[in-house]
DNA sequence: TAATATTTGTTTGTTCATTAAACAAACCAA
DNA sequence: TTGGTTTGTTTAATGAACAAACAAATATTA
């Protein structure tokens, strides 16, 4: 009766992430034939077959020869072809941009990453960020790689449809364009997604969180940043605020967050406690001497410090972390009994300590969820580490395409 | 490319919510030409001509004449025949079984409520709801209603595509299957969906949170159980499982939950918190004498006898009362914050403390959940009260008919 | 008053994703 | 040789939607 494929200026647009996956999921784990693509998909052979006729036609998925020690009439093996073509991924965050190219197989095949910082002025940062993903454009050509089209991931709140950056508070930048201008100077179709949605949805298509039904990806750094998928689809929020999991409140007599309320998650568990914590037990337990590993001054430690401190062994740095992982596996609890996902993915800065927080951080939250929630759910890291945003964000030209194969004349 | 409309066997069944929910809405607040609807569903007059035409040859939407002070030629007018037909919604819960009668205007014609225990065999639960079912129908019939479906919802884990409760905790019940016999026996329709999604869906539908784009739906009783609906979809989790927001944890210190826990949001700020600190204070301030409204004997006391209580003017109980509230506001800031949906909708036994609980509730909630999370999003009341669920399980047939019209021979 | 513009609902044809069913090709096994 | 099986394609059909044209009824304007 009422029927989902909509013009692009219709209003509902849900999206088969599903299929699209599945898709991606089957090619990648090995050839299939076009007969056992679709028992997979649960579609017919005409269907499936006229799904990869689209794909093939524009050389992202290859026919191989035949090699069939089965019953009837040998088929032809069908693979995803990585040279197919190339996305850019750009990661356009407060303190530096990001940006890779993937090939078709989302291998990550250069990257490149310039600081930056949120007092530098829009244009400066903007043409910064023009110039790396030229870069990223010379090395696909020079690859002799397609361009299938750039995604972008911004720490804030992203119009997905339009293109457009709303709102980016920790850039204080409001109502820019990206899609019509970029689309037209770089000549490819563009992407524009939040920063965790992207992650998530890199992780998604081709890391940790490959073909989950449902998932929550946790960007764990200076926030704690969330985004949730079901079924294949982002759960945007009303207002497509990514998930601000991080201002979850865990103790109601805990330390004054950035946002004015007292024992939120990110600051009680955050990479911002174990920094605030480190600081203050240096001071208090060794009269402010600094291990080693730690910067001289105190005001310079920071979490990767602190990370490295851990490796080098130093005792209260190891410590702070358990208690950082701790806290950290306990709102992941939370985010089990509340979502019910397959998979939690963390990502971000605290990575950089992970060996030293990710076991227990697991633990804890496997233990802490209840049962029926914690059975079967998997607790895991991202796969792209740094990576995690440019990567999902090229993601997302490949998930269109997936969704409908762009063929060179019919891109626009 | 790949399309959304499936058959029933297929995976993927991602449902227009949104289409129907909008068809219903305008429908309902007034009658609307098919022009007129095409303009606000954004489809052609031809596409709405189609959706409302098998509406109206089952009876359900009804032409009215013109009555066009308007420029061009008159229309005719349609709206919602609440007569056209009713559906069944039952709630199936562990202390009682609730059966209503609702018109296609979702309008309550009927209800009963009988009680029930957990402890009673199963065999004469289930025998029990059916002679309710029974008598529900007798009443339709009675006033010439066309039976349009039975919706039932239960306290578990259900599978929805089946029609199977395929695990109750509190019930103690596994793999039972209600569609088929039912279906078999009733000769209509069948829908079976857990509770708080039902409850979900009515005030999606009916209720509090008609065509809200993101909503929760909290039911506040023994536990805390949610659901959320994104985009006219419910969130079902991975396993299906409703959200079982009760057991995230907001106090690491706090008390001993039933889930093993400490300081779960449930035991720290619902019903059962009010309960036991009633009690405690009761032995500790005023050596157990019982103030006007609540039983005799303290172990008797239960959550609305403290409403009453408070009701009847009692300080302590509505001191008690404002703490709930308070620690129940702190939690909705939390889902503000994760969810970011349009609405909070809080429904269950809570509400018979309402006054004494949702303006501080509110206010609390409001004020500390991130401003951009809490601008323009609204927390309320359900509008059903004790029937919600039962009148959400009727509106899961409502919302299949609005999807896809069933027409009398072509039922099945 | 006549002509024109506006709005409504229908009809007719088209598109698009998909299925069902029929085929032809290729292979294996008895 | 004769089936049986699997594969990929072709053909026709379906169902939801749109586009465009049309006829009817009204309002506005010349």
């Amino acid at each position: 009766m009422i029927n989902a494929n909509k013009k692009a200026d219709g209003k509902a647009d849900v999206r088969m992430h599903n299929t699209a996956m599945a898709l991606r999921a089957i090619l990648e784990r090995g050839p299939y034939s076009r007969a056992g693509l679709a028992k997979e998909l649960g579609l017919t052979r005409a269907t499936a077959s006229s799904i990869v006729a689209d794909l093939i036609g524009a050389g992202l998925v290859v026919e191989s020869e035949l090699e069939a020690p089965k019953k009837g009439r040998p088929g032809m093996l069908l693979k995803i072809n990585p040279e197919g073509g190339c996305a850019i991924g750009v990661d356009l965050n407060v303190n530096y941009v990001r940006v890779v190219c993937a090939d078709f197989g989302a291998r990550v095949l250069w990257e490149s990453k310039d600081p930056s910082s949120p007092l530098d002025p829009q244009p400066i940062i903007l043409e910064r960020t023009e110039r790396l993903i030229s870069r990223a454009l010379e090395f696909g050509a020079g690859r002799g790689l397609r361009l299938l089209g750039i995604g972008v991931g911004l720490p804030g709140l992203v119009n997905r449809k339009l293109g457009v950056l709303d709102f980016a508070p920790n850039l204080k930048w409001r109502d820019l364009d990206l899609k019509n201008p970029w689309a037209k100077k770089f000549k490819a179709p563009l992407f524009v997604e939040n920063e965790a949605n992207a992650a998530a949805m890199g992780e998604y298509y081709f890391g940790a969180a490959k073909g989950a039904a449902g998932f929550v990806y946790l960007s764990v750094g200076v926030g704690i940043g969330g985004a949730v998928m079901m079924d294949g689809a982002l759960c945007g929020g009303a207002s497509g605020y990514a998930g601000e999991i991080g201002h979850m409140r865990v103790d109601p007599n805990g330390e004054l967050c950035g946002c004015g309320r007292r024992g939120c998650w990110e600051t009680e568990a955050g990479p911002s406690a174990a920094v605030r914590k480190v600081k203050a037990r240096l001071e208090e337990e060794r009269g402010g001497e600094v291990p080693a590993g730690l910067p001289g001054s105190p005001e310079d430690i920071d979490f990767p410090s602190i990370a490295r401190a851990a490796a080098e062994g130093d005792a209260l740095c190891r410590e702070v972390l358990a208690e950082v992982a701790a806290g950290l596996g306990q709102g992941v609890a939370s985010i089990l009994n509340i979502f019910n996902p397959d998979m939690v993915v963390i990502g971000g800065e605290i990575l950089e300590a992970g060996p030293y927080v990710m076991p227990l951080l697991k633990s804890t939250a496997m233990e802490n969820a209840l049962a029926q929630a914690a059975r079967g759910a998997v607790v895991t890291e991202s796969l792209h580490g740094p990576n995690a945003c440019a990567v999902g964000a090229a993601a997302l030209v490949l998930d269109e395409i997936y969704n409908r194969p762009i063929l060179p004349e019919k891109m626009e």
